[in-house]
DNA sequence: GGCAGATCCCTTTTT
DNA sequence: GGGATCTGCC
């Protein structure tokens, strides 16, 4: 396939920093690819010198596959191509000791986090979830922005802040009592040390000569930090993004580092993708007439060279559950027609807890469907279950997984024993597991409870050296059966259905386990404690892709369908208050909620569908819901209301447009 | 210690 | 309306 001049000029244009201005649709992906394949045949970079970084792992892996394809493997050999996360991860790997962090850290999830600072906090919140909620993000936030404890205290504004800072400074203590990291750390730990450490930060750039990050828009103030000093004075690096498909400034990304970068890069080369090969010309018409209701750093129009293609369907149901059934026979007619397979019609939605309806209506249609993201495979007990004891056998200072494992299946340490187990660790300064050993333990203990700990303690060293030592994945098969995991599932499962779908997770978490520790011929084999970490980033790669060959109706979150296309796409509950979403409404954040809408429109390749509810259950109670704004911004000309519902008068769209011009003005002022 | 029923809170998006 | 958590009874 051959390149457009702007795709070429970015290819290779490699003697500087470069940023790319990719609208959607536009082949930012490609050029990528292709990118590292210049880099590799035409100027002499070796496959292990050159980094891609993305955002998600379903891009990296994508990205895997096609560099691939166009490179033999063993061109590729060495090749970076990783999530941000996943590279934060290997740097503190690679660098832990210096880190002070002992092998076989835990990495915690939001839920371990939340679990974690829920019990810090029992004295000062009382429980209550709005204060706490209020605390995780604002660690987040501090860290996101590279602020130790240290540093939150001394900026505290108020007691509330100054509490916070204070409760910040514990978590972090209480991680690394535990040994553990979260998400954020993955980010801020690299970047702290590249910061300080002059020589780490050589050893990394050196091993990094050419950078790529895609999707440059949704980096943080760290991971833009991270970006900055891996590429050093030398700036061989390459950044592809797009400020109209910025959605992710609630967790910290900075669509303002588009700007940044030409200021910390005056020598910066802009180069600007505007010609879309993917949408229908009203639907990038729509698309575009939409996004121009926002503020722009950079001017930049999309240019479509397919046809204009079918109207814009607005399809009006009278509730929620109509609203799914409309949807479903909609699209079963329409695929009759046109003789179009399952996977090629996406459902996007606002909220994961829209999926639930259609879900139904599929189901009873006996229409296949696929759900991407929503309850992911690891927040599943059976797997947290097995992770946790992996995280123990890896990690033993990990008192969370331990708590969460040590009496799963019942073995007899209940609550009472472990608060004496607790309490003996706390005042000890060391871990449970490592309490159950103590010499104290006898007498702090009723007879049985000691020895039932002592047991059980011992039997983990015991499982932990046979994993070690030898056979790691035999190990795992050891530790399934010793604990006689398939009965707890059997008794405690309301089906013995259920059951046999909770071991079969089971099952599939031991054969990705056993890929991971095998390796192929992109990765090397992993330890345990590789594989441990690695998998609550749920960075596996996803070797059971047969499911996206499967021809299956594809339904997801618009945030989770940035990046894929579809033929026909139905965009539902196109309602104020869902699509312009309440909270972003009460932030007064409308702007990335339009830019939302923009990314579910362009994602459609021939079709796009709206829908909406006359009312909506929500809680339980019944609402009554009006059409979304966006929905009147586009170009009624291009929209096709169907039934009884009336298309905007003209007074409607008229004001609509005025006060989003005097609030484009407001923003422009500002 | 385990279970059924009651109660509560929630739903924005994710590595 | 529904999942997670608590309560009171066995």
């Amino acid at each position: 396939m051959k390149l457009n001049p702007a795709q070429e000029q970015a290819v290779t244009y490699v003697s500087g920093p470069c940023l790319v201005l990719a609208g959607a649709g536009s082949g930012k992906t490609r050029v990528i690819i292709n990118k590292i394949a210049y880099l590799i045949k035409k100027c002499d970079y070796q496959a292990r010198h050159i980094a891609a970084v993305t955002f998600t792992n379903k891009a990296a892996r994508e990205m895997r596959e096609r560099i691939a394809q166009s490179l033999g493997k063993g061109e590729a050999r060495g090749l970076r191509i990783s999530t941000f996360h996943t590279l934060g991860l290997d740097i503190i790997r690679r660098e832990h000791k210096i880190l002070g962090l002992k092998p076989g850290f835990s990495l915690f999830d939001d839920q371990d986090s939340l679990a974690l600072l829920k019990e810090l906090t029992e004295d000062e919140y009382d429980g209550d979830k709005d204060l706490l909620q209020q605390l995780i993000r604002r660690i987040s936030d501090w860290k996101n922005d590279l602020i130790t404890p240290d540093k939150a205290i001394g900026l505290a504004q108020d007691p509330a802040e100054r509490e916070q800072a204070e409760l910040y400074g514990r978590y972090r203590e209480h991680m690394i009592a535990y040994n553990a990291l979260d998400f954020d750390d993955l980010i801020m730990l690299p970047t702290l040390l590249f910061a300080t450490n002059q020589e780490v930060r050589e050893r990394w750039q050196n091993r990094i000569r050419y950078l790529l990050v895609d999707e440059y828009q949704d980096t943080n103030t760290s991971q833009y930090q991270l970006v900055k000093l891996l590429v050093g004075e030398r700036a061989r690096f390459t950044v592809v993004g797009d400020d109209d498909q910025s959605i992710y400034s609630w967790r910290g990304a900075k669509p303002q580092n588009l700007v940044l970068l030409g200021k910390d890069f005056p020598q910066l080369q802009l180069i600007k993708l505007e010609e879309n090969y993917r949408s229908s010309g009203r639907i990038l018409k729509a698309a575009n007439i939409l996004i121009a209701n926002n503020p722009h750093v950079y001017d930049k129009t999309l240019r479509s060279n397919l046809s204009y293609g079918e109207s814009i369907k607005v399809i009006s149901a009278n509730n929620d559950e109509h609203e799914a059934e409309r949807v479903v026979a909609t699209l079963i007619r329409h695929k009759f027609m046109n003789h179009a397979k399952y996977k090629d019609y996406a459902i996007l939605y606002r909220g994961n807890h829209q999926s639930r309806l259609f879900e139904k209506a599929l189901m009873t249609n006996r229409i296949p469907y696929k759900i991407s993201g929503g309850t992911s495979f690891f927040s599943r007990a059976e797997i947290k279950d097995i992770m946790a004891y992996l995280r123990v056998l890896v990690n033993p200072e990990d008192d969370n997984a331990f708590l969460r494992i040590c009496n799963v299946p019942k073995r007899g340490m209940g609550p009472a024993t472990l608060e004496k187990v607790g309490h003996l660790a706390n005042r000890k300064n060391i871990s449970m597991f490592a309490a159950c050993f103590d010499s104290e333990i006898e007498q702090r203990l009723p007879p049985q409870a000691a020895e039932t700990a002592m047991v059980f303690a011992r039997w983990l060293v015991e499982l932990g050296d046979r994993a070690e030592r030898g056979d790691t994945i035999a190990a795992l098969r050891d530790l399934v059966r010793e604990i006689n995991y398939e009965d707890f599932l059997y008794d405690t499962s309301p089906s013995p259905k259920a059951a046999e779908m909770r071991m079969k997770n089971v099952s599939e978490l031991y054969k990705w386990i056993t890929a991971m520790v095998e390796g192929d011929e992109l990765e090397d084999p992993m330890t345990l404690k590789e594989v441990v970490t690695r998998l609550t980033l749920r960075d596996m790669m996803e070797r059971n892709n047969e499911d996206e060959e499967l021809d299956q109706v594809q339904m997801m979150t618009l945030h989770a369908s940035k990046g894929l296309e579809f033929p026909y796409v139905f965009l539902v509950g196109a309602e104020e208050g869902l699509l312009p979403h309440q909270s972003s409404l009460d932030e007064g954040n409308v702007e990335e909620e339009r830019r939302l809408a923009y990314v579910g429109i362009t994602r459609a390749q021939q079709e796009l569908m709206f829908t909406l509810c006359k009312e909506r259950r929500q809680y339980g109670e019944l609402n009554r819901c009006e059409p979304s704004r966006f929905l009147l911004e586009l170009p009624q000309d291009d929209l096709e209301w169907e039934e009884r519902k009336a298309p905007p008068t003209a007074q409607e769209r008229n004001t609509k447009g005025k006060t989003n011009i005097a609030a484009l003005r407001a923003m422009l002022n500002k």
